[in-house]
DNA sequence: CTATTAATTGACCAAGCGGTCATAAATGTT
DNA sequence: AACATTTATGACCGCTTGGTCAATTAATAG
């Protein structure tokens, strides 16, 4: 069916390299020739599949979020109990920004993208909102469900998530070099308690 | 007493106009030509008082971080229970940050410090690991006064202060896009109150 | 075997970057 | 008035950046 010359790569392979890359190092820092050396494609390919960085960024970060989301959705639909999920998949997330060479975390890369494009860029800017809501909708349909069956908490369901997203907003960040992954999960823990989670 | 022409401008100015561009853009998409439009310095004078820009960026960096620091210190020794001068003070810088032209906020510029160089330099995170332990000490400070004086709190001192700097990180970023400062100011209280404080 | 289509390749480009430097101008000292 | 010292000024530089493009190669369809 394909006419013509056929791929030597596949994009979505790229794309995931292209994630590794940007995660680490953030948008700008992130070279185009930084990304070739990576990828092993050359110019033309890469600007011919993909646009451009900008296009090849958010193509990343939506990938990202995409894996990160479903990740979530996962553990909270393996347990019986959603709550035990809900709390087992962010202590999980936590670990998966991973250890770099030196002892720093790249954190959550949504969270680098707000902190360095927020407001350089409006496009990036509404992709993260989007992202950041739609998680929210998961976490709410959770605690909605948990309370519709009995189960009290100490605050509304909405500022239950404000302050669990804002505190993961803040280990995210932290892990880069102020916490390690250790004290991080005890500050998690900590926060499921105070919340009655 | 001194020889040689006089400066036109006083340095310190302009570390704190290098401060506003730095805070808002960041220090990668911050060029020096924007320092130099910012400021109305020609580019020699620049180079010849501060060395080059990523020494103009530390020193920015390290005098927001004394401003801070200060406007801090001096709320919480304006009240004669510095518990409450501390809560004060968390909630002022809250707004510190304060709203640019479209609705984004521009955060905490060590927060934004961290997670945009972090891992790339190491001096910068050298620098913001020190501020972030003597901020630490500082409300250390209070809390173990607070406990001798009798007040009993839901946690240890420093897992008080991890869980209060997680979030006051969290919040100087979801500012950005995500809440806004009343939604900003509901959380830390919700906090307060979880904590005991 | 030929035509068609698409991917590969590397040379190329303009613009912007951070940074330098020789010269001119302004002050205090002698 | 001449000198020493410092700052001001803007032309200048090499390099890297993101991005383009024409020529070449490789596959498939007829």
């Amino acid at each position: 069916m394909t006419v013509g010359r056929p791929r030597k790569f596949n994009p979505d392979d790229i794309v995931r390299i292209a994630i590794d890359v940007f995660w680490k190092k953030g948008y700008e820092q992130t070279s185009v020739a930084d990304l070739l050396k990576a990828t092993g494609l050359h110019k033309g390919s890469l600007y011919q599949t993909f646009g451009d960085k900008k296009t090849l960024f958010k193509a990343a970060l939506n990938t990202y979020y995409e894996d990160i989301y479903t990740k979530h959705k996962n553990i909270i639909n393996s347990e019986p109990d959603p709550l035990i999920g809900l709390k087992k998949s962010f202590k999980e997330v936590l670990s998966y920004s991973g250890t770099m060479g030196d002892q720093s975390n790249r954190g959550c890369m949504v969270v680098n993208a707000i902190v360095e494009t927020v407001p350089n860029d409006a496009e990036i800017k509404a992709l993260a909102e989007r992202q950041f809501q739609r998680f929210n909708s998961l976490i709410l349909g959770v605690l909605v469900m948990s309370e519709s069956n009995g189960r009290k908490f100490k605050y509304p369901p909405e500022m239950t998530i404000g302050l669990l997203m804002t505190l993961m907003t803040g280990l995210s960040v932290n892990l880069k070099d102020m916490i390690n992954l250790e004290q991080a999960n005890q500050i998690l823990e900590a926060q499921f308690e105070l919340l009655g989670l």
